[in-house]
DNA sequence: TCGGAACCGTACCGTACGGTACATGAGATT
DNA sequence: AATCTCATGTACCGTACGGTACGGTTCCGA
């Protein structure tokens, strides 16, 4: 997407911290210039409008993640199944952000609005990365034979189901996050333990 | 929760309806009197102020839903398979529902409002009436030696996880339903395989 | 028949917010 | 130095909405 500025940079920042703080009903126009020491007009002139303001909050938001790229040498099924657990952790970790968190429940909150035009910003600039790193993981580990499965994104929504389950949901409702980050590791591996009696190497497909 | 009379009832439907029809921004006070043929002051009256009315309708559409308890005679291994698939298509047909995506987004986008009361509203009243189901399905299948697993919870998490994926956050950010239908039996019964994989009765646990 | 309670419809109030206009000032360019 | 560009800050406007007040009507019990 189109870079911005430095400076607008800074003010999209700030904004995520309003939101972030005080949910929707905190990020207004004038209690935004307000806070970013910028003035009404320029943030009409930088973003258009109220909704091009948001819709720039999530493109900048996913500008600052980054998905590492496994590194290609993995021998061992240890390494992979590592791999997995820290994929699992790293994807927990994101959806229990606070600002991804903020940011979903903006863009549901508005889903009725434009033809859910911020929804459709979130899943291609939130979950799209996700699910490119988990693909190259998948067919890494099918690559080794130490995975077997037919359809790629069929594995993948499989993993991410037995991952996150409902935690996502409840968390957006306003669940406290989950266990005191002792509990995320257990859950994770369990996650990957679940994954490979499904698709392990030794598995039937069930396709 | 204490019920409403007959006239509040309708009153609360035809929220629902408009909520359902135009999200929250439809849903106003005048809005709502005009519509129901009520008074703004017999609103107030009722429901307090408007955070109460939420309330009101979140409790009134959960007043309208049964778990049907699964009759006791399940004698083969495929009824009680189906019974889970069934259990699968409902989930998701409820979880598909306009009135349920309607009423997530509210108490989602009003999660950061007086410590997410609406949220604790929504996880009280629309998942725990569904996990008792899956409970008493699952206890089921273990008493009659289908399933094998030693927290209950756990496995209703893992099969709630098989059967919803990330499809629920999708929806809830606006994406159009899964496939025409015919698509949701196949996905049901991949759900159900796949979680016979894990906790069915040849299965060893993982825990 | 009287009186009160409940309710409808409408008018009203205060406020908060999105969006626009304008005056001022700082930095760069010619 | 003159000027152009850009940004700040403030003031302003229209509107929409939550909440309240009030007059009028219906219904029910005494």
């Amino acid at each position: 997407m189109e870079p911005f500025t430095p400076r607008q940079n800074a003010v999209l920042e700030c904004a995520l911290q309003l939101l972030v703080a005080g949910g929707e009903r905190a990020l207004t126009t004038a209690g935004l210039a307000r806070a970013a020491n910028c003035s009404k007009e320029s943030l009409y002139k930088w973003f258009g409008d109220r909704d091009g303001l948001l819709a720039a909050m999530i493109t900048y938001q996913a500008s600052k993640v980054r998905t590492p790229g496994p590194r290609e040498s993995m021998p061992t099924l240890e390494d992979f199944s590592r791999s997995l657990a820290v994929f699992a952790e790293d994807l927990m970790g994101v959806l229990a952000g606070e600002v991804s968190l903020a940011l979903n429940r903006l863009a549901i909150g508005q889903a009725d609005r434009d033809g859910a035009r911020l929804g459709a910003l979130v899943r291609e600039h939130g979950r799209l990365p996700i699910e490119t790193r988990a693909r190259a993981l998948l067919e890494l580990g099918r690559r080794h034979g130490y995975l077997k499965f037919s359809d790629t994104h069929e594995a993948y929504e499989t993993l991410y189901g037995l991952i996150v389950r409902d935690s996502h949901v409840r968390m957006l409702l306003g669940e406290p996050p989950v266990g005191t980050s002792d509990d995320l590791p257990r859950r994770a591996r369990l996650a990957i333990a679940q994954f490979f009696r499904l698709h392990g190497h030794g598995a039937q497909d069930i396709d």
